[in-house]
This record gives structure tokens, sequence and C-alpha cells, in this order.
DNA sequence: TCCTTTTGTAGGTAATTCACCTACACCGCT
DNA sequence: AGCGGTGTAGGTGAATTACCTACAAAAGGA
């Protein structure tokens, strides 16, 4: 069996290799790890796995695009998302954009073997939680109570950047887009959240627990 | 020798203890865990540590009252502050309320250990970063324990009213003021608080419960 | 399937704001 | 008497914001 982890967080890593090598202990398990996007990349291309974990927060930005290359690259590959945030919003999306599962790293150990098992056999792992969020969130189809649920994956992900203090030219550089292309996305994100400027956008997603 | 971990990502626990385990092999120690504020309070009443390693983002953001407390009632233990944010306002925060050390989780754990041997040999690790950082502060506001201390009256007030999104004309217009002076205002007030810009200032009011 | 909306991208132009610097009166300390 | 912080404001150029337009590709609905 072979696993890349993706996280850029070392002990994060270590902790999950940690956890797999014991729970593995009776099978042939061979672990890689990447600490950004481009080792990934590296990684993905220099080997094929049975397993990717991967960190939706990679980096201060998204981590959504990775796990969207790899489903165009290798949709045969399944995907477990694991998130720091409290399962949430990045959850749905995550399953979306066809993740296998979603996991919070406030998850106990045990809870990543039973989503591994679940993966391994039905090719899926919904937590209860998760199973919720999701039918509560057909229920809710369109009419959002919560403004964010309209935003797009890259709008997500530039709102992020200016919620944690970056520049339009960083963002622009970061992303390599125009910074015209920022702006536009700015625009409609104000709109979609109904703000009036980066502060209130700001307090937006701080008070929406969407930035760390 | 005895360590606390307080964390309350599983993984991150167990990453640590891995490493741990790893590096002091020839060593007799012996690691708890905490998930919460309130783990970690049992666990320092049923036993003493000659090392504490805290997470500063701990459920509601109230890490730093958890090292406020441990500082006061068992002022001869060792904190070593490790955050998932990088290198940031955190550190001299952690810092000022008496940390032994600072460590973002992107560090390698190699940079652990080093901490460790600082901590037990000198009684602090202050990372090349973070003595650069603390230079910096120091030059800019003095001895202040919490930054928004020094701010006057009426930067306290634009301050607000920016971080309520009001534009810089809205608020001259509002005190009778030029925007010049707004600006100004503002310009000392980024000073002050160590941030960069307006979406800081606002993270900064918000956490620091200056705004309603 | 066809039609509409959304998303991702980006250009233009003008208004605002930001960054950084200077200035100066006043107030409270030492 | 002087020093540092505060309240006020001007100047200049750089950056960001505001508001528009545009268009291809994807998604979604009828």
């Amino acid at each position: 069996m072979q696993i890349l982890i993706v996280d850029d967080h070392p002990f994060i890593r270590k902790g999950l290799i940690h956890v797999l090598q014991y729970e593995l202990a009776n099978e042939v398990v061979r672990i890689d790890e990447a600490g950004s996007h481009s080792e990934a990349l590296s990684c993905l291309s220099a080997a094929s796995y049975d397993l990717i974990l991967l960190d939706v927060s990679l980096e201060g930005r998204n981590g959504l695009d990775l796990l969207m290359w790899i489903r165009k690259e290798r949709p045969h590959t399944p995907v477990l998302v694991i998130s720091m945030h409290p399962e949430d919003q990045y959850a749905l999306r995550a399953i979306r954009l066809g993740a296998a599962g979603y996991l919070s790293k406030q998850s106990a150990p045990a809870e990543l073997m039973t989503a591994i098992t679940g993966i391994r056999t039905h090719g899926r792992y919904i937590s209860h939680r998760l199973s919720l969020l999701m039918a509560e969130d057909l229920g809710r189809t369109g009419h959002g109570t919560v403004l964010h649920e309209h935003l797009s994956n890259r709008e997500m992900e530039i709102g992020g950047m200016i919620a944690r203090g970056e520049s339009p030219a960083e963002i622009a550089e970061a992303l390599n887009l125009s910074v015209k292309t920022v702006n536009t996305y700015r625009t409609r994100l104000l709109n979609k959240l109904a703000v009036r400027n980066n502060v209130g956008l700001t307090s937006y997603f701080i008070h929406n627990n969407l930035i760390p």
C-alpha cells in the first residue's frame, strides 16, 4: 500500500505517519510526504498511490486546487481530505470536488483508520456529522441562509488571503493572476457577502471561522 | 523528564510524541497529553512537569490565558508555545506572557529539539526570526504588555471606526477632521499595533474585543 | 439540448486611499 | 527648559478601490 501525505505542518505529517504505521503494522506500507503544493506534484509524477491524505489549508492558500488537480489527473486515486477547521463548509466543498472523505484534525486517530477502511471497502468515508451537513445542504439548495456558501472556490481562496492581510499585489503574485483579476474577485466577494470593503470582508471571515 | 503536551489536534500531539520519543530515546521520558484547557488543568494539578508544549490556538482562541495561568501557578515550569500561525504577533505576545520559546508548526521537527535543548540549558529558546521580531517590536513599542494599552483615546476611537468598516472620508466627516489627519492616526495605529493594513487592524480589534 | 448564469480571467479610467514625510501647537513630565 | 506623546494637517507619488466592459468556459436549469 502506498500512501502520500500532503501537509505543510511537519508535526502533523509525523503524527499521521505514526498512527498509520502503528495501525497498518501488518501490511507493507510505503508513505511519502509532501510539505507543499509543488512537492506533492513531484511525488505524484514520480509514483502512484493507493491513497492520498491531503490538508486543505496548504501554505496559507487553498489546498482545494491541488485536490482539483488530483481529481483530474489521477481520478482513481482516493483522496482523504484533512483540515484543521472543524467539520464545516470546507468539508462540503471537498466532497463536491470528489474527495473520498473528510476528516478534521480534531478527530481521534481511530477515526483515521475508520476512514481509511471505509475508503478501501466502499471508496468513501462520510462521517456522521458530515452526512448531516450534506443533508442540511441539500435541503437548503439555493436560497442559502449562509452568504458564503455561494462563494466559488476561487473566491473563497482569495477572500481568505485578503482577510489574512495580503495585498492585492501579493495575491496576484502568489496565484499568478493579474491584479485586475484579483480585484474582480474582491468586488464579487463584497457583493456576495454584502459588505462594503476589506474590513467588512475580514470581519465576515473571522466571525464565520473561515480563517484560522 | 516529564512533558505535558497541550494541543487540541490529536495528530499534532502524536507527531510531537513521535519526535520526542525518537529524539529522547536515551532518556526516561513520560509524556502526558491534554486536548483542551480543562484536561490541561487536571494534568497540571495531578503531576508536575519539566516542560509544557502548548498550542496557542486552543479552541476558543484562548491558549494564551492557559499560558497566563501556568505562569502564575507554576512559574518554574517552562512553556514552549507552538502555533500554527507563522511566526507573528502571537509569538511576541507569548513571549511577553513568559513563554520560554515559540515554535511554529511549520518548523522542522529538528527545531523542536533545538528549542528543547535551548530551554533546558538557558531556560529560553528564541529563534532567529523571533529575535528580529522582538527587536523590531522593542524599537517600536517600548515595553508594552498589551499593544493597545498605548493607544491614545483618539487613536482608539478612530481605530474602532476603521475596524467597523468606515472609510477615511466618512471618519473625517463624522469627526470634523481632515482626511489627512485620519490618515495620520491610521498610520500611528498600524505602527503601534504592528500590523500592515486595515485588515490587520480589524483582526486586532476583533480579537481583542475592542469593538462590539 | 438549448439557453442562462456563474466563474475565471483581464483591460480601462477615475476616484480614493495608502505610504511616507514634514510641520507645528499644546500638554504633561522631569 | 526641553522631550516625548498627542491632535491636527499639508504634499506627493504609489497602490488600491470603484465601476465598467468583455469574453470563453463551465455549470446549471428548462
